[in-house]
DNA sequence: TTCAGTGCAAAGCGTTTGCAGGCAG
DNA sequence: CTGCCTGCAAACGCTTTGCACTGAA
């Protein structure tokens, strides 16, 4: 969860590349999202930002993730707690949430295809799919 | 979408075995809920009463849903529309979405249950997994 | 120097809650 | 008649937006 002046680096290679200036507020919270292995609530975020200098304020945090969104960096993570979670964008993955203590574990593999197309190929009503979003609640063994 | 007499008998009955008073209110809301073949959101539900008498105010409304939800007669959808939708409650299943028209189809027949076993397996900081929830986008063919 | 980016404060939206009055049992 | 239920309005939490100032290029 430490930040590496390489993490930093990066930061700001990934933001001009989308166009956005690198300034000392974007490159921590890019930093931040690119240094955690889980979706990371706007507050976790701050709340990471705050061990170094010039903490944006939460409206700038989420004016940049929608901004990081549209770039297609960054994806909007909705596990039902009430607000959202922002993680570094991949490919197709899953959620493993814990309903004691709200920790989400990132699940790899996706197994949904074979059953995503049987879905489309039942639901005559629909043209096309185009993703999909699949939740697992569970109990971690803190819990 | 046509609630019949029959409908509203049910709706009783069913309040009647959550012990909660079968107001016209209640019977309203819970035979809306009945009658839909899909999820609903309390602007939706509200505009269906208002082919009754004794429209329930939004508050009531959002009460009685938690109540519903509550005594496992009804349960919330959330398909990432930024507002809460409700169906009645049923076994394991799925839900389709418009991204177009925001239409909401069912899907019978979950095929996750292989999934979840192996991600239980896998995820040893896990003790158990009670539930997950899955959603498919795509197009319906009017959009 | 210039204007994209920022902080602050206010507004927006869905949802919840407090309270006094009303109706089902 | 009793107290559960209701409508109204205010509060709430997350998120967005308007605006004047600031700092990156």
């Amino acid at each position: 969860m430490q930040k590496s002046s390489n993490d930093k680096g990066n930061a700001k290679l990934i933001l001009k590349r989308a166009g956005l200036r690198a300034t000392v507020q974007r490159v921590g919270l890019v930093s931040t999202i690119m240094s955690a292995g889980t979706p990371l609530s706007i507050d976790n975020i701050l709340k990471e930002c705050r061990s170094g200098k010039n903490v944006p304020d939460k409206a700038t945090a989420y004016r940049t993730m929608r901004e990081l969104e549209t770039a297609g960096l960054v994806n909007e993570v909705d596990v039902g707690h009430g607000h959202a979670h922002f993680e570094l964008a991949r490919g197709d993955h899953h959620h493993l949430v814990c309903t004691g203590c709200d920790k989400i574990v990132e699940l790899e593999d996706c197994e949904v295809e074979s059953f995503e197309k049987k879905v489309l190929k039942t639901k005559k009503s629909f043209r096309s799919i185009g993703g999909h979003r699949l939740t697992f609640f569970g109990l971690c063994k803190k819990c």
